[in-house]
DNA sequence: AAAAAGTGTTAAAAAACTCTTAACACAAAT
DNA sequence: ATTTGTGTTAAGAGTTTTTTAACACTTTTT
């Protein structure tokens, strides 16, 4: 579950947008201010909801500092329309800006696609086009439709999945599926990925998997 | 370089927004209608700009097929305020979604937020001119199209780009790119050199490998 | 200017690597 | 105890890369 920081000094406001994350399976935190917001800011937060009009420190210094912190999605609630303004905190590192006053759903939307981004690497449920990988369950899904990999299958497109479009040499998979004690032959690794190959182009599945010559193998979305 | 499918009816607007992008140092490619986005659509594309009033098709089958083909951020263009409508649009996948009529400095600052995911993880690269090299994902790609090396090639060029404008003798290629123990010929390095200067110029890249008489080779830059 | 040494390019042979299938040992499930 | 599934290895076919060899060309030396 993802843990949103609301940064908001009007107190109704606040709660109502707290409420309404918690009623969308959403952690909630809550600062009242700009320095309140540095202070609780810490590295459970995964995405900060930031009002422009607080007290103390403007809204720019806010944003500059939050990001020093940690680097992670910013959206910016105000009522300012003044373009150059917009640009300017888009400049600081905000990811997203929404106009007050904003539809709740439309900003639980913006939420979601600001924090899958960040998903894609450890999050349970990775989906590429017609594949579904839950890491959590185990388990695989083409279109829908689950199919049955065994565990060092598994771990392998996992891998490559968690990288796709980058090439992931031999030894990172050796490193990361077998234990460094006893690590398997090449053949080994071609049997495998033969396999898996052979698993998804049955149920459906394009040829993602790419073979990069004596180096290793690449997921290509 | 990225690029950017720019999908829109009007004729005007599609290629002011080529133009606007074009200066600001994005590939661009342009489809007038959904069908034809559909069509044009392929690897080499990194984000979808996407105006809503299609001939044709709909825009929601639109979203919905092109995220089938290559799951890219897709910002959508309309004049439609309708809350609904909107919502359906981020349900099908949809990043972002800017009203008409927008600022263009801001539809860029959203296109730069989409297009920082992808970018992150691949740190390692030395870019020299036209040239782009990541040692992390083993690619090489000349005016932003990526080109072909095989492993041995691809570790000359790193070892000679990596040295920049000093001599590399050939006993440190044979070095570093060989096993110490067999060493290979200096025909075979010879040949090696020939072949990554072709693709390189096939790619569009200047000459900038240097022969060193009798004593090795210089990345020229 | 001629000879020698070194380089560039091409095609073909050789080597290296990969893919697939099948077999076997072993572990887990029935 | 039997069945089912997994991981590894082996072997042959297939693919890609690397090297060799030949010849034309360029630079250096004599």
């Amino acid at each position: 579950m993802k843990t949103v920081l609301v940064v908001e000094d009007d107190k109704n406001i606040n709660e109502m947008l707290g409420e309404v994350l918690h009623h969308n399976n959403y952690n909630v935190k809550s600062a009242y201010s700009g320095t309140e917001a540095l202070l609780v800011m810490n590295k459970d937060i995964d995405l900060v909801l930031l009002d422009l009009m607080l007290p103390g420190k403007n809204g720019e210094e806010i944003i500059n500092e939050l990001k020093k912190i940690k680097n992670i999605p910013v959206i910016v609630m105000s009522a300012i329309t003044d373009i150059e303004k917009k640009l300017d905190l888009f400049k600081l590192g905000a990811e997203d800006y929404v106009t007050k006053p904003f539809n709740n759903e439309e900003l639980l939307a913006r939420i979601k696609v600001h924090l899958k981004k960040e998903n894609t690497l450890d999050s349970d449920v990775i989906k590429i086009n017609e594949i579904e990988l839950n890491t959590k369950t185990y388990t695989i899904a083409v279109n829908g439709n689950n199919i049955n990999l065994s565990k060092t299958e598994f771990e392998i497109l996992k891998l490559l999945i968690q990288n796709s479009n980058k090439v992931v040499t031999k030894s990172i998979i050796f490193d990361t599926v077998w234990d460094n004690f006893y690590s398997a032959d090449d053949n080994t690794l071609n049997v495998h990925i033969s396999k898996i190959r052979n698993k998804l182009k049955k149920a459906g599945a394009k040829d993602y998997i790419e073979t990069i010559w004596s180096i290793g193998y690449k997921f290509k979305n």
